[in-house]
DNA sequence: CTAAACGTTCCGCTCGGCTGGAATGGCAAG
DNA sequence: CTTGCCATTCCAGCCGAGCGGAACGTTTAG
């Protein structure tokens, strides 16, 4: 029967995320409070589920847990949004509009620059390779960050000795 | 003639940066170290200006600064660029098109959500603007670019009392 | 000569977004 | 009953990308 409520850890096994990440964003007011078993733990639901995608995807195209919050919470404001949510929204849409147009030029220029390393690789002149690319990408303020393969590693190693 | 050495405050002056910045990126190997006067003042020439607008753009298009010392490395590295350049365009490459449908979806969550919005306002309750994030906004100064409004303030209000 | 306005290093802080750990409690199986 | 894993809270720290300030040196204008 009990098909339906999940605890903290099977909710977050189940998204790939850290039980404490869970309980972080209801912290910062991106999830309601859950109900709770007797015992005080937490119980969630598929609306849980679905809320916690969403997060996944806003943060994915950049944009930080306070504006996702703020979203949210019109999503979710059953009276009147207020007009600055709403444009809130409005310039979301509009940035993602942006990015999408951005996105798929820079795809453009990730292939051409692969087919050309290629080429240019067996050919022997190992030169002029990515800097083109990036070279012609108007810096485009409040296009967010891709939050790619963020490896973990690389001890940065600030702090050196100078010469 | 003096025309091309620059101070640290001119170049960061020309740039829109703090000076810390350009030390900062100086400290992670993103600029070489740079020529000094006998005072041991930093002294930049165009190839630095050069190297910190390509910077900017790198970052404008989600690059790590981590990331963008890799190209930079194997750019100035002398010979055989591409391979590793190669990978990280790889995987940038899957990266972008993963982003860009998860931006396609959630453009569309957008969208459905200001048609949403746009019905609950005009239902009748279009009074109570309840969300409470307005009494924080800004009477925005001066005509702030593009980006999209990451306003700084939000009184932490973790640390909340439970029900 | 002095004061302002730079520069230098180093140290520490912020801020967002987590993540770990300690101390404690719940519960089911052996 | 004990073992073991889950949960709870709270406090603490890390990472990335810087910024602010102290303490000190340099350059230049009046």
């Amino acid at each position: 029967m009990a098909d339906r409520a999940l605890l903290i850890g099977e909710l977050a096994a189940a998204l790939g995320l850290n039980p404490k990440t869970i309980r972080y964003y209801e912290a910062v007011g991106l999830l309601p409070e859950p109900r709770r078993t007797a015992a005080g733990y937490r119980l969630y639901g598929p609306a849980d589920l679905d809320r916690l995608r969403f997060i996944g995807k806003a943060k994915a195209i950049g944009l930080s847990l306070e504006e996702i919050g703020d979203i949210l919470r019109l999503r979710r404001g059953g009276q009147a949004p207020c007009e600055h949510v709403l444009a809130l929204v409005g310039r979301k849409l509009e940035a993602v509009d942006r990015q999408l147009r951005t996105l798929t030029e820079f795809r453009q220029e990730l292939v051409a620059l692969r087919r050309q390393a290629a080429r240019t690789m067996s050919a022997g002149t190992a030169d002029a390779c990515v800097c083109g690319i990036i070279e012609q990408h108007e810096p485009q303020r409040g296009a967010a960050p891709l939050p790619v393969a963020r490896h973990k590693r690389s001890t940065q190693q600030r702090r050196f000795a100078p010469g």
